[in-house]
DNA sequence: GAAAACACCGAAAACGTTTTCGATTTGATA
DNA sequence: TATCAAATCGAAAACGTTTTCGGTGTTTTC
């Protein structure tokens, strides 16, 4: 039951600790006998280093922390699928924190990874965070730090983010080459940068087709969810009834609209197109068949990681390191809630 | 950017790292006198313990490993959710990895979470295992142990299941309450205990209402997907032009089931009733929505932490331990996909 | 045959904490 | 005043590893 050690290593085979070590960690100046000799024993014996010792006298714990808003979320959970594979493969750990967009709970949760001396972390904004000190504070301490997604622009550290202006007004241009000629946005909360973004696109959109922007058109969710769709879309055909496209923050929220007006014999697309983003895996199973944003989730997963990666090993060999940021590609990806209209 | 120690507090205060040590954490034998000082400086210079050292010190580093199939998964994500929440409120942290399906890798897994010397670990089994080793390992070393969802009833451990065989007679019957009379079954694959059992439950359900068992009426899946759903959806239906009613493994494959019933003009629940199992959140989204089983995952997620904790405080204490297994509760939700026929 | 080079090994310090146990001081008691 | 108890402190060991540096002994070189 005990764990075996060194020291018991050593002893056993009448030598020193020091040989044991550097034996196991293939230094130069110890002969082959001996270095046979601690091999076997050791893999007879099933030895395996006390990490808790190696990370203390080396300083790092080959774990890094991640910080999202939520874990049951189709895109959240693509990117720490492509994270924790990145990191495994790379030997490192993965240590998951759940912010639940709660503000508060992400500064507990930096200080939490602050004093487990993570070897970085990785980070994806809550909706409420508009204040910087903890982020600050990572970056003080030196440690490698990397957002994506949800990031603040007044931080600089690297990044990996998709262009969320771009791909919005993509979107919604998309929606206009269908025919559409009045288009609503049910946009996410106001704090988050990619909230921002996709709104400042469907204005600009607008205003390349010279479509007036009207704010009444605008609908601003908080927690983003399913029933602020549902709710949304029926506030939308109440307040203008002729509105025939709506850009929507998010798939799930998208599929809240596809229901209320699935449940009201709403024509989509032919009475209105419906648009969302994200690319969740349910867009393609629900009737209709739901026109969205394809964004590399798992992709932007392994990025981070890699960003991070870099980081780190800069830190450990003293190098200097240039934050960077790493923009993915989206794509408009069609299907049945937007077709054209004739 | 240098980490503090309490050597640092020490000796600006003029006194032993022990003091300093002992004010921090309330030790009885330090005048109130110094300790406020050694508070105060503390706090003022933001001193956080060296973690690596307390882990070396204490053996133990407070934090557990979490193995799962697969993290992008409504059903997987939602255990997360209730563990990483639990232990995080018990002081715990949660490092988490992913088997894939794959044995091979979950083994893998297993002993770098051993070498890691995790307090705790979390599992759920991999479709592919039918190989115990690696997990008595766990168990012979004395580390606290606990599995979930899909385990394995040879090995001794605490437990937290639901009761998959009653469940999957209850969705049985469900369909045959509601005017079925031959049922496919669309199982898991060989090796899970959950396949086995719900497949054994849907057997008994037909043999407890006089249905002869057909064994061309059950399909099996081997990754257990939309994709296969689909395709056995159009495979039943070629084989078996009467089948009338599906139970299937679970909603993801149920969906493509759906998907495939829905393009071809095959009218749920009219000509074919459909069950899925685990109550995903698209099952209430899609045409028609899916009536499935219900299955309390954060809960699963959040017991068996719990039960984990007990574990890890009775080994701490050295107190002994009884393995308990905890039996969640089901339950059948009716939606459209197996409204009655008349 | 002396000097230099080489091969092999181990002592010891260091990482930063926790905890035991003994030492010292102070105040109270007989 | 001598004794005892209580209050306060610190030395030191321990957790298990890594790495530097110096010390042997052996072999090579001129």
């Amino acid at each position: 039951m005990k764990n075996i050690t060194l020291k018991e290593i050593a002893e056993t085979l009448g030598i020193s600790i020091t040989t044991v070590s550097k034996a196991l960690k293939n230094y130069p100046d110890v002969s082959p006998r001996t270095r046979q000799a601690v091999m076997n024993l050791a893999h007879q014996l099933q030895y395996t280093p006390n990490s808790f010792a190696v990370n203390l006298r080396t300083q790092e714990s080959k774990t890094i922390g991640l910080i999202i808003p939520e874990v049951v979320h189709h895109f959240f959970s693509s990117v720490i699928n492509g994270i924790i594979a990145e990191a495994e493969k790379n030997g490192y750990l993965v240590i998951i924190l759940q912010s639940n967009e709660s503000l508060e709970l992400e500064k507990k949760q930096v200080a939490l990874l602050l004093s487990k001396r993570v070897d970085g972390i990785l980070m994806s904004l809550s909706n409420e965070s508009n204040d910087d000190e903890h982020i600050r504070e990572i970056i003080h301490k030196g440690i490698p730090f990397v957002q994506f997604d949800k990031i603040s622009k007044l931080i600089h550290s690297s990044k990996v983010i998709i262009n969320d202006q771009l791909a919005a007004m993509q979107a919604v241009q998309h929606l206009i080459d269908n025919g559409c000629k009045k288009i609503a946005h049910i946009r996410g909360p106001v704090n988050p940068q990619n909230a921002i973004d996709r709104f400042l696109g469907y204005k600009k959109a607008l205003e390349k087709n010279t479509i007036p922007f009207d704010s009444s058109l605008v609908y601003t969710c908080q927690r983003v969810s399913f029933e602020e769709g549902y709710a949304f879309a029926e506030q939308i055909k109440k307040e203008h009834p002729d509105v025939d496209g709506v850009f929507v923050i998010t798939d799930l929220v998208a599929v809240g609209v596809l229901a209320y007006f699935n449940e009201n014999q709403i024509r989509v697309p032919d009475d209105v197109a419906v648009i969302g983003f994200s690319n969740w895996f349910m867009s393609q199973v629900i009737t209709p068949k739901l026109s969205t944003v394809d964004q590399p989730s798992d992709e932007m997963g392994t990025r981070a990681f890699q960003l991070l990666l870099e980081q780190m090993i800069a830190r450990r060999d003293q190098k200097p390191f240039q934050a960077q940021t790493i923009e993915l590609k989206t794509a408009v990806v069609q299907r049945e809630s937007t077709r054209k209209k004739s």
